[in-house]
DNA sequence: ATACTAACTTAAACCAGCTTAAGTTTTTTT
DNA sequence: AAAAAAACTTAAGCTGGTTTAAGTTAGTAT
C-alpha cells in the first residue's frame, strides 16, 4: 500500500531497487480524516506530503471570507505550501483532506538528509516541480482563455470522476465562480 | 557582462569558482531585437533562456485572436515553454522580446551534458523551478483574490518601473483586461 | 424517528468589466 | 516632412456572472 512512492520514484529516475527502502525510511506514514487540516494559514509549514490514497486541496480565504481552492492533489501528487515549507514565511495557504487520506510525510530536516545521502533524488524532485509549474501555467492559460461556463464544461468532460468526488462548494471555489452560477449551468446542461 | 549567470548560480548553490567557466561553456550568448520572437506557438522548442539584460514575455493567442501574456522574464530569470522544451509536444506559448534583450542559451543536449558533468546543477534548477512554481501559484491567488482594479493598483505600486517599461497593450494582456478599461482606471486615479 | 445543519437550487436585481466605434496622440516608415 | 500605422483615450450600451434572499433536499446527530 505504501509502496506507491517507491514506484513513483522508480518511474521517474533510474535508481537501484535496493536503495528504495532506505529512501522510504526517511518518510513516515500518516492518515487524515475527511475535512482534517494538514496545514493552516499563518502557521509554519513543517511537512511535505505525498498522497498515497485520497485527495487534498490547497486553498486560502479571500478578504470576504470565502475559501478559494488553488490546487488539488490526488494519488501520486505532492503537496505543501512551498514558500512556507522552506521556512521563509508563514503559510499563506491551508491544506485540507477532502476525503479520508493517506499520505507519506517528510520534514525539512529529513528531506535535507535524504538529498545528502541520495543526491539523485534531486533529479526526481526537479521533475515533480517542473510538472507542477507547467500545470500551474496551464491553469493560468485556462483562466484567460475560457469563460467560466466553458471552463466548467472542459473540466467536467475531462475529469468526470472528480466532479462526483468533490462537494460542489469546493468545486466552484476551484473553478472560480459561485455555487449559484454552477446550479444555473447544470440546469442549462440538463435541458440539452 | 555575461558573468550574470555565473553569479546567479554561485548565489544559489555552493560551487567551486573554477567550475563556473566550464559550466558557462555549455551556453552560448545571443541577442534579440525588440519585438523579435524567440519561440512561436506550434513550433518545437529547442532552447532554454536566461535573461542577462532586457525583458521577455511568454504569451499565447486566444480563440478571438487576442494575445494573452502569462509571464515576464527580466534580468536573472529563466524562460522557455517547459513542456515543449522537454520534447513532449509542440509549443503552446510564444516567447517575444519586449526590449532589445541579451540571453544565455542552452539546448536540451547541452543541458543533459551539463547535468551529467555537474550534477550539483540539478539543485540549482530545483530552486529555479520551485521559485517559478511558487510565483505561478501566487499569480493564481491574486487572480482569485483581487478585482481587476485592485490587481492593477497592486501591480503598479509594487512594480512601478515595469509599468513604464512595458507597452500598455502587453500590460493589460498580463493583467487580464482590456486596454480600454485600463484607460478608465488611469483616469480615475488621476482624479484622486 | 426527529431535529438540526449543511449542501444545493431558483429567481430577480445588480454591477464590474467588455464591446464597439470614433477620436486623439505618438511612433514608425517612406 | 508627410503619410501611415500603431498606441492610447473616451463614452455609450451591453452581458456574464454576482449578490441577495428564500426555498428545497440531503446528511448527520441525538
Amino acid at each position: 500500500m505504501s509502496e506507491q512512492l517507491g514506484k513513483h520514484i522508480a518511474q521517474q529516475i533510474s535508481i537501484f531497487e535496493t536503495d528504495l527502502p532506505k529512501i522510504l525510511a526517511y518518510f513516515s506514514l500518516a492518515t487524515f480524516d475527511k475535512k482534517a487540516y494538514l496545514l493552516q494559514e499563518n502557521q509554519s509549514c513543517k511537512y511535505l506530503y505525498f498522497v498515497n490514497k485520497g485527495c487534498l486541496r490547497l486553498f486560502f480565504c479571500d478578504d470576504k471570507g470565502i475559501e478559494q481552492t488553488i490546487q488539488f492533489a490526488i494519488e501520486g501528487w505532492w503537496m505543501t505550501d512551498l514558500t512556507a515549507f522552506h521556512g521563509e514565511k508563514l503559510a499563506e495557504f491551508s491544506i485540507q483532506a477532502i476525503e479520508a487520506t493517506q499520505v507519506m510525510v517528510i520534514d525539512k530536516i529529513n528531506l535535507e538528509e535524504l538529498l545528502k545521502e541520495f543526491p539523485q533524488i534531486e533529479r526526481y524532485f526537479n521533475k515533480i516541480y517542473q510538472r507542477a509549474y507547467a500545470a500551474s501555467l496551464l491553469r493560468v492559460k485556462h483562466i484567460f482563455s475560457f469563460s467560466k461556463e466553458a471552463f466548467y464544461q472542459l473540466f467536467s468532460t475531462k475529469y468526470p470522476q472528480f466532479i462526483q468526488r468533490i462537494p460542489q462548494k469546493i468545486l466552484t471555489s476551484f473553478l472560480g465562480f459561485t455555487p449559484e452560477y454552477l446550479s444555473e449551468l447544470r440546469k442549462k446542461n440538463m435541458k440539452k
